[in-house]
DNA sequence: GTTAGGG
DNA sequence: CCCTAAC
């Protein structure tokens, strides 16, 4: 190993612009569903200033980004964890259950190697499955802080494992924020169960799937779990034959991308969407969807059957991985190296207090104790890579290696009513700091006062090395979508201004589920004498939308709770904003545009059959209930182009073809409504007369 | 808060 | 999808 320099940067902090309000109707807000163009534009607004605490550590690691060809750390990956499990275990196990959850941080996942994934997928407990009680909810959490990995050791220093849970209780804001703070847990039992499993029923060995990951092959496991990679990024995780439930990994093709669950689609962003989840929130929505946006859950009460929504899942959710994969040279897409690495091993703390610290503390160092604190971040420069890739093998390189401790959240107001619990209390933190982060921000570097903006450079080019004096590199977050006027910045982060003037301050109330059983009690009792299937067709929550978590809808104390973020900036480090963009004739974004795919069509329609073309608020409840980015509105416009659809030549329609068969039904449903309200008319009409 | 309909 | 009148 080479020498260990370490140079250590301050983290001057983190701020955040005060988030407009939206100011949409009431109406719009009032459905649940989330805005994520809306936090997109309060993203742009975003300009956190990061300064990091950088390590500069010197080792002669491989090129990460050789790593994922790497099929070789497959097998030490899962040694590494052995011992690992051997050291975790702080937390409790009520907590993190059988799951072994954690999550450091908000970061949600950075998929550090596929390998590792499957790993922990496969953590699945069989007997789980034979469960209906508990359900085979897939939960899929990540943690934060991931790396790249460039040995085993490093992933064994580092802790951050993907963790899955037969939970669906464990996903979600709860464990986003209640394990903010805790390091990762192995579940050994789990894992040896799985392994053995694997092997006993024909499932893949963790190697296999490895390799077939690495290979960006679809895989797919002959048992639970099953492991689908649908794309370059994201991995399906499916459980238990009844396909209840799934999740998607987000998975960068370097293993070094912010994994972070997006409900929402509208991230007009091009910014690779798993940091645009990562972050979002919904500001004008209600908990309920912001919660579910951060939550990597699937809810194995989800009615209906979801999967035939999968396709649309892989195709939608992470619609940019596929322009990664073909177009890596897009700036979308196209992360360099030196931002790559800026994500790495970051993490958030989520309490300004910091408490992330001390249970920070309490984990396991790992394997390399002599490493630098966990968190603290870390740059290695190497000296030429003894074993880089053929890419690189002309060229020698160093590597830096950044590890950004936490960002500080500076004021957090929460109101919360004294009867809350202390979950709804979390999530509400939760709640408040996601919607600061709010989502599309990329990490700006500045060295020296100056913003580095030629992301191409490398960082050797740019000056960044391990001589850096510590206060030379920082960070600042900022928005990524339209490319913002940079130009306004200022030579130094601290002269960064806010553009805008303070704006009443976003209040977030926990108000998810509130109404929605009463309500579904409602619509299922009535039944209309409608041909058609009596089955009801529960559209599944999109593939990036994962519904909220079971408990939210009992938790009513968090009805009442608020937050108010986005404090307006009263201090020194507050004002060092800058305008980001210009501020749009509208604070409401509009939602990007989301077909409806056949699944939705035919949900639609089945509902529709039953309910008539005037319920759109019964129908949404009756097959989109879990839609949380479908409102009845758009059902009810929906269902009025697919009128219109069917009325026209197949030779006019445009747009993902819906099957004739059903278009035929709209007509037939739109004709047999449109009869019924007539007769209905008709009826008043004379008992009006009559009267 | 929902519905209906134009944009 | 958005917006808004009307309920």
């Amino acid at each position: 190993m080479a020498l260990h320099k370490r140079i250590y940067y301050g983290f001057n902090g983190y701020q955040v612009p005060p988030t407009p309000r939206a100011t949409r109707s009431p109406r719009t807000r009032s459905i649940p569903r989330k805005r994520t163009d809306e936090n997109q534009m309060r993203a742009f607004d975003l300009l956190a200033t990061v300064a990091g605490n950088i390590l500069l550590e010197g080792n002669n690691s491989n090129s990460s980004s050789d790593v994922s060809n790497n099929n070789e750390h497959s097998a030490s990956l899962e040694d590494s964890f052995e011992k690992e499990e051997h050291n975790i275990d702080k937390i409790s196990n009520a907590e993190l259950s059988s799951s072994g959850v954690c999550s450091k941080s908000f970061f949600v996942s950075e998929l550090v190697n596929r390998s590792h994934i499957l790993n922990n997928c496969l953590k699945e407990r069989p007997h789980a499955q034979g469960d209906p009680g508990s359900g085979p909810a897939s939960v899929i959490t990540t943690s934060d802080c991931s790396m790249k990995i460039d040995s085993p050791e490093q992933i064994v220093s580092d802790r951050n494992k993907f963790l899955l849970g037969n939970s669906t209780r464990i996903a979600g804001s709860e464990l986003s924020v209640s394990k903010v703070s805790v390091s990762c847990k192995l579940d050994c039992e789990s894992k040896t169960h799985m392994k053995n499993e694997s092997s006993d029923k024909g499932a893949m060995t963790v190697r296999n799937m490895a390799n077939k990951f690495n290979s960006n092959c679809l895989v797919t496991g002959t048992r639970n779990p099953s492991v689908l990679l649908a794309s370059d990024r994201s991995v399906k995780f499916s459980f238990n034959k009844d396909h209840k439930s799934s999740g998607f990994l987000p998975v960068d093709r370097e293993g070094v991308k912010l994994g972070i669950r997006d409900d929402d689609e509208n991230s007009g962003c091009i910014q690779p969407r798993t940091v645009n989840k990562a972050f979002r929130s919904c500001n004008g929505d209600r908990i309920r969807d912001s919660v579910s946006s951060h939550c990597w859950k699937v809810n194995p009460a989800m009615k209906g059957d979801p999967n035939h929504f999968d396709a649309d899942r892989d195709r939608n959710h992470f619609p940019q991985d596929k322009n990664n994969s073909c177009k890596p040279q897009l700036p979308v897409t196209d992360y360099p190296i030196k931002k790559r690495k800026l994500y790495d091993y970051s993490s958030i703390s989520k309490y300004s207090g910091g408490t992330n610290e001390d249970d920070c503390g309490s984990t396991p160092k790992g394997s390399t104790g002599n490493g630098p604190t966990s968190f603290m971040t870390s740059t290695g420069v190497t000296g030429p890579s003894n074993s880089s890739g053929v890419e690189h093998a002309s060229r020698q390189r160093r590597d830096v290696k950044l590890k950004i401790k936490s960002f500080r959240v500076p004021e957090l107001f929460i109101e919360i009513p004294e009867t809350a619990t202390v979950g709804s209390l979390k999530r509400t933190v939760m709640e408040a700091v996601m919607a600061i982060l709010g989502d599309g921000l990329h990490v700006g570097v500045v060295l020296q006062g100056k913003k580095i903006k030629e992301d191409s450079r490398t960082l050797l080019q740019t000056g960044i090395s391990h001589n850096n004096k510590p206060d030379a590199l920082s960070f600042i977050l900022e928005p990524n979508c339209p490319p913002a006027p940079i130009s306004v910045y200022a030579k130094s982060p601290t002269f960064l201004r806010s553009r805008e003037s303070p704006k009443p301050l976003p209040r977030y109330t926990d108000a998810q589920n509130l109404v929605h059983d009463s309500v579904r009690h409602k619509a299922a009792t009535k039944s209309s004498d409608v041909p058609g299937s009596n089955s009801t067709n529960f559209v599944e929550s999109d593939h990036d939308s994962a519904p909220s978590p079971p408990d939210m809808s009992q938790d009513k104390s968090v009805a009442d709770s608020k937050v108010l973020v986005a404090v307006p900036p009263t201090n020194a480090e507050a004002q060092n904003m800058v305008p980001m963009r210009k501020p749009k004739r509208s604070e409401s974004a509009r939602r990007i545009r989301r077909p409806f795919t056949v699944s939705e069509v035919e949900a639609l329609v089945q509902a529709v059959e039953k309910l008539g073309t005037g319920r759109w608020r019964d129908v949404k409840l009756r097959a989109f209930d879990n839609a949380k980015h479908r409102t009845y509105v758009d059902l009810k416009d929906k269902w009025k182009t697919l009128v219109h659809t069917a009325r026209i030549s197949p030779q006019q329609r445009r747009g993902e073809p819906v099957p004739q068969e059903l278009l035929d039904r709209v007509l037939l449903a739109h004709a047999y409504w449109s009869q019924q309200a007539k007769q209905q008319l008709k009826l008043h009409s004379e008992a009006r007369l009559l009267l």
